[in-house]
DNA sequence: ACATTGACCTGGGAGC
DNA sequence: TGCTCCCAGGTCAATG
């Protein structure tokens, strides 16, 4: 489910009301994520500080004072902040139980998400050393993305959706970014000009920012640290809305299938 | 080195 | 109402 804003949202949701406490132990309800949650998890992290909450891609990094909590949300995976007695309910996996008498509910429902524990630099980590740069950073800008598209057969949507290239741009985030570029999807990567490769840059960054204000995007599962939904779905222009009306022109929104994924696209505007 | 495909898992909606 | 099939914000591993 979630793509960058998501997470960034989880994050400054949660990281006010968390920082500074510190962890009493962890309730692992299922182990069966899509990495196993460390046996010990409750034994390592037990009398831990929380200091800060950041994010890298998708991944949610709780810096804790020996070392990195990381988790992903998968799919369809949420945090929450909550009263620690408040009961669990379907697919709430793990809790981490707080000083402040509170509890850092972890939910997925179809377990995608993982939780990993490491004390080495997250660079280092297996799952974090092969990822791509920010994209609401400096470094994300033209000359990047045609120095990394460059020889690149596949189309242009997957190139963003490549998390080797780019973070935290997800199947949502590159249907709308390609719609506001007015760029095809179909488009082979190689194809980007320099000038095309500038809009797709900033529509990006532009898409993602806008989507974070508003509090990520919700389809179906997403919830933010206080449980309400995220609002972007409402600004979205092309995801979802095959069969509707382009907001630019007067043809109707195709639905096409790339790489086992749903592109959403306007076949006249976009070239 | 690159590109494509399968796998993981549950729930909701469409269609019969 | 109930069944089956298809689809879904991700991404790693195996295959070609």
């Amino acid at each position: 489910m979630p793509e960058l804003p998501e997470v960034e949202t989880t994050c400054r949701g949660i990281e006010p009301l968390i920082s500074n406490t510190t962890i009493v132990h962890v309730v692992v309800r299922n182990h069966s994520l899509r990495w196993p949650v460390p046996g010990d998890i409750s034994d390592i992290l037990a009398d831990q500080k929380i200091l800060r909450v950041t994010r890298r891609a998708k991944y949610i990094l709780f810096n804790l004072t020996k070392g990195t909590l990381i988790i992903h949300l998968g799919m369809s995976g949420s945090l929450r902040i909550l009263d620690k007695n408040i009961p669990p309910a379907k697919h709430d996996h793990v809790d981490i139980v707080l000083s402040n008498s509170q509890t850092i509910r972890f939910n997925d429902a179809r377990r995608f998400g993982s939780i990993h524990w490491t004390t080495e630099s997250i660079n280092q980590h297996r799952l974090l050393a092969h990822l791509g740069i920010e994209p609401l950073t400096a470094e994300f800008d033209a000359n990047f993305l045609l120095e990394a598209i460059k020889g690149k057969k596949t189309n242009i949507k997957q190139t963003l959706m490549n998390h080797n290239i780019v973070v935290g741009i997800g199947n949502i985030y590159a249907c709308e970014t390609l719609f506001l570029a007015k760029i095809s999807p179909t488009r082979e990567a190689s194809s980007i000009n320099a000038l095309e490769a500038t809009k797709i840059v900033s529509f990006s960054k532009a898409t993602l920012q806008q989507a974070i204000l508003n509090g990520g995007t919700t389809l179906k599962d997403f919830k933010k640290a206080d449980g309400t939904p995220g609002y972007f779905q409402n600004e979205l222009m092309v995801y979802g809305r095959h069969g509707e009306k382009c907001y630019n022109c007067d043809s109707s929104i195709a639905k096409i299938t790339q790489n086992q994924r749903s592109t959403f696209y306007c076949e006249s505007c976009q070239v």
